[in-house]
DNA sequence: GCGGTCACCTACCAATCGGTAGACATTCGT
DNA sequence: ACGAATGTCTACCGATTGGTAGGTGACCGC
């Protein structure tokens, strides 16, 4: 039945430099957009242009290749964190621009991470607890303390929570760049003097995120 | 258009009054949790104690039974409306609590809800963005023209763009509830002298919202 | 030349999916 | 009392799912 178009003797040997490398690329793609359940192995071989046994030979399940990616995801966030932290350790409004500029980069280079991040907290939210717990609460941790010195030498507000200000920001991150095309396209008007529904969105998170931290205004 | 309710003219209520109402009420628990792709028929049915094709006696097919439970909980919303909007008709710092209050309380009513919508907005996109314009734009821009009014009267800061805000805001509480418990919890000490993570998260997401809204610093 | 391993393939499997057909019982207006 | 809905059931369907078995060719060190 459903004869399957065998498209010829395939002459090509298909160089397959890095087949696992394109399965857990085409995965995290896929994962992101249509979510974990509703992505079929037979989707993502298709995408990279191998049938799904040969899929199977890479990774032995589809748990496995949603552990891979995840896995590959989080080691991509470990390579920027240095950057990250050498941006931390500024002091004052260059610090805070620097830190969330290159939080806000990680998910802007690549949205299907915020979403695939998002959807495995909806998913899985016990295994992504432990992932969270290892990857970023040491990073929230270290932020948090620049926060507390900011208070000490009173230019952050007191009543700054640090901990959970840094959780807030984050969040506030992560699932606006996952959902920002569809939530902000909806309920800002395509065109308007102050910009795009994105630069609109990013600017004003930024603009939040600071005027809620600082004692004094920022002057922008 | 879909009535409501019948005005007494019907009598057919009958034995099983509410099975719909009992199916709808499982299907939101079940996609919010697992997801559109991840809950099957048979697990709803399950939970009603039905046999699957008497779900589908009920709704047509299973993308109609995702529509009655979207269509139920806008309804839920738009119940919830006009107390919101009262509570938009004050002013100063009381309606800026108010409103926030009456926004955090419907999610907090029910935490699927948020995740719900958080879900569909990941995974139909393209329709979410329809619903939203619908049920949601007309609000947000009503408090913005309040914001707009603030500004005017000189008490709400003038960088502030007023429906970038409310949206960012609203993001922030809807992903803030949908994920709380993972996120959370994950990156925040279980005890602290502040509170439980929940306590803290929501008390620094008011402080977010109302130290990056006006002029002055707000005397909690 | 030869065995082994790698990376892919075809062909198949049991389970589950959303959905249909039709029997049966209860309740209703007449 | 009776026919018609209404709501539930059993039994089934074709398609798709994640996964397995086993074959084939290319390339390797020896």
């Amino acid at each position: 039945m459903a004869g399957v178009s065998q498209p010829s003797g395939l002459p090509a040997p298909s160089v397959a430099p890095d087949a696992r490398r394109q399965l857990i690329d085409a995965a995290l793609r896929l994962f992101a957009n249509r979510g974990f359940d509703g992505t079929s192995l037979q989707d993502i071989a298709d995408v990279v242009g191998i049938r799904k046994a040969s899929l199977l030979y890479h990774f032995e399940s589809k748990e496995q290749l949603r552990l891979a990616v995840l896995d590959h995801l989080l080691s991509v966030w470990n390579e920027g964190l240095p950057r990250l932290l050498v941006a931390a350790a500024r002091t004052g409004a260059p610090r805070f621009s620097s830190v969330i500029g290159e939080l806000v980069r990680f998910f802007d280079e690549d949205p299907n991470r915020a979403r695939l991040l998002l959807r495995e907290s909806l998913d899985r939210g016990e295994d992504m607890r432990k992932r969270l717990q290892t990857f970023v609460a040491p990073w929230v941790g270290v932020v948090a303390e620049y926060i507390r010195d900011g208070q000490k030498a009173g230019d952050i507000d007191a009543h700054v929570d640090p901990e959970a200000y840094v959780v807030q920001i984050v969040h506030m991150v992560v699932s606006g760049m996952a959902t920002a095309a569809n939530f902000d396209h909806a309920l800002l008007p395509p065109s308007h003097p102050l910009g795009t529904p994105d630069e609109r969105h990013t600017r004003e998170l930024i603009r939040i995120a600071r005027a809620s931290l600082f004692r004094e205004r920022g002057t922008l």
